[in-house]
DNA sequence: CTATATACGGAGCAGACAGTCCGGTTAAGG
DNA sequence: CCTTAACCGGACTGTCTGCTCCGTATATAG
C-alpha cells in the first residue's frame, strides 16, 4: 500500500494476477468462491495466493480499496458537470449498474475493519455531499433529505441491482425511477432533520448490521 | 403438512416447542443460527429436531409458510379499509415493520423450492393486485406502476427495514416517506407496460438471483 | 401391569473450506 | 555460470456445521 518493497519479478506478477484474477471471479461469482477458483483464475497456486494476501478477507479489501477509489474519482467528475441534478442520478446509474455487474461492491464498501479505508471513505462522503447541495440548491432534490438518507438510499439501490441483475435489467430502470421522482417530491411532509450522530454513523453500520457484528 | 398423523402426544408437543423456538431464534439471530440454539431452547436435543425436520431448510420452510399465511391474511384485511391508498402505505409499514424485528421473512418468503407455498403466494399476489388497484383508481398511485414494481419495491424496503433495524428505526420511516412520494408522483417520466413474463416471474427471480442458484 | 413401538438425547461423523508447510524451482547478483 | 535467497505449488491440517446413529427412556394399547 505504502511503499512499493522491491520484490523479484515474478513475486510482483503474481500478486497483480491474482489481484486482477479475484476482481474478476469475485465479480462474476460473488465473494464467496474458493480460493482454489481464484488461484486457477490466476494461474497460480493456493499457496501464492495467501503469501501475498495473509486472508481472504485482505484479498477482498485490497480489492474493495480499488473500487472505492474508483468511486470517489467518479463522484469527484461529477462535481464539474454543468447539471448537478441530473449528474447526481446519472452518478447513481452508474453506481447501481456497477453493482449489478459487480455484485461484490457494496459489501466490499461496507467493511468497517479496514482503516486504509477511513481516507476514502471520507473523501467519498464529503463529495457526495457537494453533489447533494449542488442538487439541492438547483431546487430538483427536495432539502430535508441529510445524508444519512442519501446513503441509505444507495444501498437499497445497491440491492435492487444486485437483485434485478439477472433477471432483468429493465427493472432497475422502473425502480429508480420512481426513487427518483421520491427524491424530488416537495409536496408530502417534511422530514425532520436529523441528529449528527446518525449523520455520521449511517454508513458505517447499515452495513455492519448485515454482517451481524457486535455494535461496537 | 395436509394429514394430521395421530403420533405419540411428547411427539406432538415437541414439534411444536421446535417450530416456535426456532421462530424466535431465527427472528433474534438471523437464519444463520446453529441447529443446538434452535434445540436448545425448545428444551430438546439436536436429534429431536432433525426428526421432525429432516434439513434445517424444511424447518426454515415450515416457518416461512406461517409467515407467509398471515401475510395474506394481513393483506385481505387491508381490502376492506376504507382508504385503499392509506391501507397499501399502512401495509407497506406493517410488513417492513415484521422485516425488521424478523429478519429472515423475505428471504423465508423467497423459497421458490417450496411447492407447498404456491397456493399462498398466489393469494398473496392476487390480494396484493386488488389493494394496489384500489389506491390506483383513487388516483393516490401513479397508474403506470405495475406487480412487478410494487413486488420489487417491498423487496427493497424489507431490505432497508433489516438494514436499519439495529441502528435507528428512524431511518427506515424517512426512507419509506420518500419511496411513498415517488409511488405517488405522476410529474415524471411514465413507465412502459411490462411483458407479461416479467409480471409473473419477478417475484420469484429477485430472490431466486440472492441465492445464486441456477436460473431453472 | 407389561410389552413394545415410538420417540428422545447428544456424542460423533462427514464434507466443506480457510489457511499452513515444506520440498522443489527460479530470479538475479557476483 | 553458479549460488542462494526468494518464491512457488498443492497436499495437508484444523475447524466449523449440518446431520446421523443407537442406546436409553417413555407413551400407550391390551
Amino acid at each position: 500500500m505504502a511503499i512499493e518493497q522491491p520484490r523479484r519479478a515474478d513475486a510482483r506478477r503474481n500478486r497483480d494476477a491474482v489481484l486482477n484474477a479475484a476482481e474478476e471471479v469475485f465479480a462474476e461469482e460473488g465473494l464467496d468462491v474458493q480460493t482454489p477458483a481464484i488461484a486457477q483464475r490466476a494461474g497460480v497456486g493456493v499457496g501464492t495466493v495467501f503469501r501475498h494476501f495473509p486472508t481472504k478477507e485482505a484479498l477482498i479489501e485490497a480489492i474493495g480499496e480499488r473500487q472505492l477509489q474508483a468511486i470517489v474519482d467518479r463522484i469527484e467528475r461529477s462535481l464539474t458537470e454543468p447539471d448537478p441534478p441530473g449528474a447526481f442520478e446519472r452518478l447513481m446509474w452508474h453506481f447501481t449498474g456497477q453493482f449489478a455487474r459487480y455484485r461484490a461492491v457494496p459489501r466490499l464498501l461496507a467493511n468497517p475493519a479496514a482503516p486504509a479505508w477511513a481516507e476514502s471513505r471520507e473523501a467519498l462522503y464529503r463529495a457526495l455531499s457537494k453533489l447533494v447541495a449542488l442538487a439541492q440548491d438547483a431546487g430538483r432534490m427536495r432539502p430535508d433529505l441529510e445524508m444519512a438518507d442519501i446513503l441509505l438510499l444507495m444501498n437499497a439501490c445497491a440491492h435492487v441491482a444486485d437483485s434485478t441483475s439477472r433477471v432483468d435489467p429493465a427493472m432497475r430502470k422502473r425502480f429508480m425511477a420512481v426513487v427518483f421522482d421520491g427524491l424530488r417530491a416537495t409536496g408530502g411532509e417534511r422530514l425532520p432533520p436529523l441528529g449528527r450522530s446518525a449523520q455520521v454513523d449511517t454508513w458505517l453500520t447499515v452495513y455492519r448490521t448485515q454482517k451481524n457484528l457486535p455494535p461496537s
